[in-house]
RNA sequence: CGGGGUGUAGCGCAGCCCGGUUAGCGCAUCUGCUUUGGGAGCAGAGGGUCGCAGGUUCGAAUCCUGCCACCCCGACCA
């Protein structure tokens, strides 16, 4: 059933299509870069949807929907905005299909061309205003603070699994206030409420930064972001929150009455993480066995695998086996007892690795008459036998410990990848050699950065909001020499 | 859009150069028996418009022409 896995070391991106395919999270659909979630990879994306939605809501967010056909002339309104989405765009220009009486086919029909052409949208900010500008009048309606879980399309040119496909699952806040401080706080807010859901349930660490201008959000006016290291050393973003200031509430006519009695437009804020953050859970963890998945976000925490021989072994290793899962399960484990017949355990180990459970239990005849259970971690291969009395508590330790276990190694992984230079030839030296972050001093210019992406394939990152000490002192830029205030994080990413 | 590659059973492939019985192999699937502490063994079975459309030929998976699709690598993007 699990075909072999390509070692990271001989072709890192087919190892993460194969992870992918193997631990059963996606397939490929007929369409071009369009991909079927399964299972699997939507149990993912629920934990990690059902996490963030409980954050958003205690923030003070509610969730609305609105809906996917946008007319094309809104996206005409905001010029950056068509700038950057226009190129990228499913349209939809007729209601009905007809068959061809020449070819026997379908094709739309002729007089079912729309009036207007809709767009599929890539991103909602247009029809939200939209909206926005007819439910804001008054600083007292003020702020909206909305959500949205949705689909949105990006006919984008080359895809991959999770980390790039055209249609792809997100949630997107929109949100609108009274006043530019206000908007600026939200922008941040969301920033950490990322940061922290990355770092804490995904147990990857992330820099939060700034975007330069080049990098930044069709239409804000700041884009901050946070980024994370894959274990090739190529970065991703993997979530960003944008202050839009008055652009899109000035495309829309949106103004209120301030508390002084004046026209103003709404200050606004767009923020979001996709099912990208899938790809970058798989990239981030996993081995050339499979899937590693951090606890607080697996679908399975813990699986039992029962092992027997006869009826009479088998009839007392499950009856164990159902007596713990029933304990952890009242613990708030998310607890699976594979007890299906005809595969044997062997098989089984070897499956639950490759889909990533964090921790398994196995037990036979052996360990009921000692009163023990054998513990496997995903992580670590680490194997122990432990006594059955007590378990739950010490597998909610080992939960805790494989979480914080993969925290650490993903921090130090990317302590180990990143690298400060000074001069130009020491920065393509770091790109070459291994990869990672590398922090530079930059002039700020455009220019430059192009430049520097031309020849190296490098980006900037972002400019990181707290720097560490020796990245806040001023320099030169290492290529113009021009004067510097900072060093900025630079990497080559997906 | 540029470069590379691939389309033959659910998946992975061989066969094609040099046309010729009923298109083959591995894995997977199904049935039976034996097994079960790290991917089981034996026996049997099912499953194919050979990407599509033309053409050449007595005969095409194989040769010719055209088309389509997908994957990988780049530029663009979450």
């Amino acid at each position: 059933m699990a075909d072999a896995i390509t070692p990271r070391s001989e072709d890192y991106a087919r190892w993460y299509v194969d992870v992918i395919r193997n631990a059963k999270l996606a397939d490929y659909s007929p369409v071009r870069g369009s991909m079927i979630i399964r299972p699997n990879g939507y149990a993912l994306w629920e934990n990690m949807q059902r996490t963030l939605d409980g954050m958003f809501k205690d923030t003070g967010h509610e969730n609305a929907y609105f809906p996917l056909f946008i007319p094309q002339s809104f996206l005409e309104r905001e010029a950056e905005h068509v700038e950057g989405f226009a190129k990228e765009c499913a349209v939809v220009t007729h209601s009905r299909l007809e068959v061809d009486e020449e070819t026997g086919h379908l094709r739309p029909a002729p007089d079912s061309r729309l009036e207007e052409n809709l767009v599929v949208r890539p991103t909602s900010e247009t029809i939200i205003w939209d909206a926005y500008s007819k439910w804001i009048q008054s600083w007292r309606d003020l702020p909206i603070k909305i959500n949205q879980w949705a689909n949105v399309v990006r006919w984008e040119m080359r895809t991959r699994l999770f980390l790039r496909t055209m249609e792809f699952l997100w949630q997107e806040g929109h949100t609108a206030h009274a006043t530019e401080a206000e908007a600026w706080e939200e922008t941040r807010l969301i920033l950490d409420l990322y940061a922290d859901f990355v770092e804490e349930y995904m147990a990857l660490p992330v820099i939060r930064g700034i975007k330069t201008p080049s990098e930044r959000f069709a239409g804000a006016v700041e884009t901050l972001c946070i980024e994370a290291l894959m274990q090739d050393g190529k970065a991703l973003q993997a979530g960003t929150s944008h202050f839009l200031g008055q652009n899109f509430s000035k495309a829309f006519g949106c103004q209120f009455q301030n508390r002084d009695n004046e026209l103003e437009y709404a200050w606004s804020t767009s923020w979001g993480v996709s099912t990208r953050l899938v790809g970058a859970l798989v990239m981030g963890h996993s081995d050339d066995r499979g899937l590693v998945l951090p606890p607080k976000l697996a679908p399975t925490q813990v699986v039992i695998v029962p092992i027997y021989r006869n009826d009479a072994d088998r009839e007392q290793v499950l009856e164990s086996a159902g007596r713990m899962q029933a304990d952890l399960r009242k613990r708030g484990v998310r607890i699976k007892l594979d007890d299906r017949e005809g595969f044997r355990p062997g098989w089984k180990f070897t499956q639950h690795e490759v889909e990533g459970i964090p921790l398994r239990i196995a037990i036979g005849p052996r360990d009921v008459a000692a009163g023990t259970v054998e513990l496997t971690r995903r992580d670590t291969s680490e194997k122990e036998t432990v006594s059955a009395t007590g378990l739950s508590d010490t597998i909610e330790q080992k939960l805790d410990e494989i979480q914080k276990g993969l925290f650490d190694k993903a921090a130090q992984f990317r302590e180990s990848m990143t690298t400060r230079v000074d001069s130009y030839d020491e920065f393509k030296e770091a790109l070459t050699d291994k990869g990672g972050f590398v922090h530079a001093h930059w002039d700020g210019t455009d220019e430059t950065e192009a430049r520097i992406k031309d020849e190296t394939k490098a980006t900037i990152r972002c400019i990181p909001i707290d720097p560490a000490e020796e990245d806040a002192e001023s320099g030169v830029d290492m290529v113009t020499g021009a004067p510097s205030a900072r060093r900025v994080v630079f990497a080559r990413a997906y």
